[in-house]
Parts: C-alpha cells; sequence; structure tokens
DNA sequence: ACCCGTGTTCGCTG
DNA sequence: TCAGCGAACACGGG
C-alpha cells in the first residue's frame, strides 16, 4: 500500500522490530519466485540466515535492510536486503507459531521469538539481496533524486527536470527520478494543493508554481505520515475514512472553493483527480 | 462477467 | 540515445 508515507511507517516498524536481531531462518514460499528474481529461493535463504539487522534505510518508496556478515560486526561480507513493496506489500510482525497473515510470501525468523512476514497479494514487490548497506552503492538506484522528506525539495533539480519534459505534470510526477516517493494518490493531491491543472505541461510550470508544488508535495505527505502515525492505518480499501483531499472523490465539492465539483480523468492509463475551477 | 487498483518494467516508435 | 506510450505483470474486491 506503498507511497513516501506507507514505506516510511513500514521503515519505522521494521527498526523497532528487528535492529540488533538476528535472522535464525528465512522461509520462502513458492510463489515469491518472482519477488525475489533473478534470485532463487534457496540463494536468498542461505545468503540472509544468520547474519544481524544492523540498519534500516528508505529512499522513496525503497527499503534497505542492512545485514552484518554472517558471524562477525560490519565492515567486509555486509548484505542489503532491497524490500519494494509494489502495490500490495507489506512487513507484518507476528510471535512464531502464530497464524501466519494471508499471503505471507517470505518469513525471517528472528532471534527473540517474533516473524517478520512480508505479505505481497499481487507479487508486484521485490526483495533482492545487494552487495552493500547503502543506497548510494546500490547501482540501480543512482538515477534517484534525494528523499523529498529526509533532504528536502531541491526546487531548482526539480525545475530542470521538468522544464525538459513534454507531459502532462501529473505524469512526469510519477517519475521516481524526480522525486522518489511521490505516487498516484500524491501526486494528485500535491497538484491540488498548488493550485495546478494536472494537465498542464511540465516545462509550463513557473518558478513560483514549482514551489507551490514542492511546499504541497511535502504537506501532502507530512499528513499522511501524521495520519498513519495514529493506531489504525487508514486507508482507502481499508473501509476507513478517505483521508485525502481530492483522491477518490470525484463528484464531490471541492473543499477548498467550495464550488467546483471535483473530477476524474484518465493520465497514462492512472486516475488523476482534481478540481477544474480552482487548479489552472 | 467486467472493471478497477497506493507500481514498475518491457518493448516498440519516432 | 532517448522521451513517450501502451501493455504486461497478478490477484482480489465491487
Amino acid at each position: 500500500m506503498p507511497e513516501l508515507p506507507e514505506v516510511e511507517i513500514a521503515a519505522r516498524n521494521l527498526r523497532a522490530w528487528a535492529l540488533g536481531r538476528r535472522l535464525v531462518a528465512v522461509e520462502v514460499d513458492g510463489k515469491a519466485r518472482r519477488l525475489l528474481r533473478p534470485t532463487s529461493a534457496a540463494v536468498f535463504a542461505r545468503s540472509a540466515r544468520g547474519r544481524a539487522v544492523e540498519s534500516v534505510r528508505r529512499l522513496g518508496k525503497h527499503l534497505l535492510i542492512g545485514l552484518s556478515p554472517p558471524t562477525r560486526g560490519p565492515g567486509e561480507g555486509s548484505l542489503g536486503l532491497l524490500s519494494h513493496l509494489g502495490m500490495t506489500g507489506k512487513w507484518l510482525r507476528r510471535q512464531r507459531g502464530a497464524e501466519p497473515p494471508s499471503h505471507s510470501r517470505v518469513r525471517l525468523l528472528l532471534d527473540d521469538g517474533a516473524t517478520l512476514h512480508y505479505r505481497d497479494t499481487r507479487l508486484f514487490g521485490r526483495l533482492r539481496l545487494v552487495p552493500g548497506a547503502r543506497f548510494g552503492e546500490v547501482a540501480e538506484l543512482k538515477a534517484l533524486g534525494p528523499d523529498p522528506l529526509e533532504q528536502g525539495i531541491d526546487r531548482g533539480r526539480l525545475a530542470r527536470l521538468l522544464a525538459r519534459s513534454r507531459r502532462p505534470i501529473k505524469v512526469a510526477l510519477l517519475d521516481q527520478r524526480l522525486l522518489p516517493g511521490v505516487g498516484n494518490i500524491h501526486a494528485s493531491e500535491g497538484l491540488f494543493r498548488a493550485r495546478i491543472d494536472p494537465r498542464r505541461r511540465a516545462s509550463s510550470l513557473s518558478p513560483a508554481e514549482v514551489r507551490a508544488l514542492a511546499r504541497g508535495i511535502l504537506a501532502s505527505f507530512r499528513r499522511a505520515l501524521a495520519a498513519e502515525e495514529g493506531p489504525e492505518v487508514v486507508y482507502v480499501e481499508e473501509g476507513g475514512d478517505n483521508p485525502f483531499l481530492v483522491y477518490a472523490r470525484e463528484g464531490e465539492r471541492c473543499p477548498r472553493c467550495r464550488r467546483g465539483i471535483l473530477r476524474r480523468i484518465a493520465q497514462a492509463q492512472r486516475a488523476t483527480f482534481y478540481c477544474p475551477r480552482c487548479q489552472r
């Protein structure tokens, strides 16, 4: 269920559950093959087993769980467990022997009697072992921009990249090289907050609009994070109230101008929500 | 049965 | 070489 805020919550959970713990065993379900590709389940389990969790980092929607060498302290032989949650991935903790969650695909058995389950219904997520425990060492993530929450948003860089794109701004925002962690929901929410029409060409935004968009996306992230820090994760499909301003609210009155009727359109085969009256 | 989905990746085109 | 685009991946819920 991940855009940046949900992945940040997952990172905090994993730190609380696993930092300093050793993996006494790793179990992989048959269907998890596609999550692990190109690594085989056997190699994955054997490589991870016996190592301790030394760090948990997040960059955009990516998690990197730092694993110690098989025996001694940090240094040579450290590995990273790179986790992307796809559309339906989630890390859960259960006591050993408890009823596993549905669609549990990979299980990390810890030395404190708990088991971390990687659950993923649709199997769009990824789990891979990489040589290092830091994002800078992961070659295929080099193109990603700095994390918007950790580093803040570099408006000059954002403006430069947008100026080169001929696509609609909403579509451009889904490119993780710009602001890693922005997904379909927060792209719509950020544009609403910045009062920018999602159909506008990315290169048409003024410096002031780029600034408003950066602010709007951060505000949307922070609001979602605050909502999820509560006891229960509130999400559209879980029957809770819709916590968003425009997402999945087509037909409703605009919460800002109170006169526009929120609209839903398709862009790049994804839904976009906006107020046709106050987004220009 | 049909449509939809908080994401990425692949193959094709210009 | 590369931006852009549509399909594909897989499964459950309305």
